[in-house]
DNA sequence: TTAATTAGTTAGATGATCTAACTAATTGGT
DNA sequence: ACCAATTAGTTAGATCATCTAACTAATTAA
């Protein structure tokens, strides 16, 4: 049990280079590579991207300039409600990503295989309240600024 | 099964935006906080420093002359090779960083108890299998350049 | 209909990280 | 043993992602 605390840290790390030397190879951001995994289908407004990525409204303002630049999203305005700006990801864009994460997802299926339903339905519980509880903690930690 | 990978994502990533917090709290820089968290006891070279953070010496020597400065770390030359500077967490300073991570902690371990032995185990497994998938996938894609 | 709030952008400043060049220590081939 | 090549870390200068503060425009409430 005590071996667990340095087991997730690793795990974190491990995650974030992944990721970093996916965003190398497309030649962006890791910023920016991490919010076009975001992306999939659905749009996010500058916002929501603010939030979920810990990022000030400048901050992604600047962001989204580079991605629309380079052709990765697209800016619209909400109908709704026209201060809003949603993004979205251009679909072409997106496949030559995915192309990237193949390798990943392959070797993840393969290693995935290995449990049986009981197991997986473990694992997929554990992510879903782990996920909960560091949203929980972050929030805490923000109250006392 | 196909939820699977939104899953690993928001985790990630709820994981990094608590470790932001807790920089915040502390007053600095994520990658700092970062490397104090992989600082338990042992001392740790700047070369592997460099690995573990996906940094250049470079921008790990910077890094270790912030911490210096505010005294969370020490530099010491390494006996056995001279060239080499191993660097080493000050207790006193990681006391007051751990008593940050009480509360996420105490909410872990209240959420790990309500697995029994068997769950456990596979979690750690799936921790584990999945941090070295992570290496190998990174690796393997640094090597087309 | 006017005041207050909310979403996003612009402008300018800061600073973490980068590249390239350097010092110093170690290793290996001859 | 010795010189060349490699490895570890640092220094100097440049870049650029993010920050703060001030602004525009749209919505909501009094």
């Amino acid at each position: 049990m005590e071996h667990y605390v340095p087991l997730i840290r690793e795990f974190a790390a491990r995650d974030e280079l992944f990721h970093d030397a996916v965003a190398r190879k497309l030649g962006l951001h890791p910023t920016d590579e991490k919010v076009l995994r975001l992306l999939g289908q659905q749009t996010v407004s500058a916002g929501d991207l603010a939030d979920y990525m810990g990022l000030t409204g400048a901050a992604v303002t600047a962001m989204v300039d580079r991605l629309e630049t380079l052709g990765y999203v697209t800016r619209e305005r909400d109908g709704a409600d026209r201060r809003r700006v949603k993004i979205r990801a251009v679909p072409a864009k997106l496949a030559s990503i995915n192309r990237i994460y193949r390798g990943l997802h392959a070797a993840m299926d393969a290693m995935l295989a290995d449990y049986n339903e009981a197991e997986f339905k473990t694992v997929v519980d554990y992510l879903t309240r782990t996920t909960k509880v560091l949203a929980e903690q972050t929030r805490k930690l923000g109250d006392g600024n």
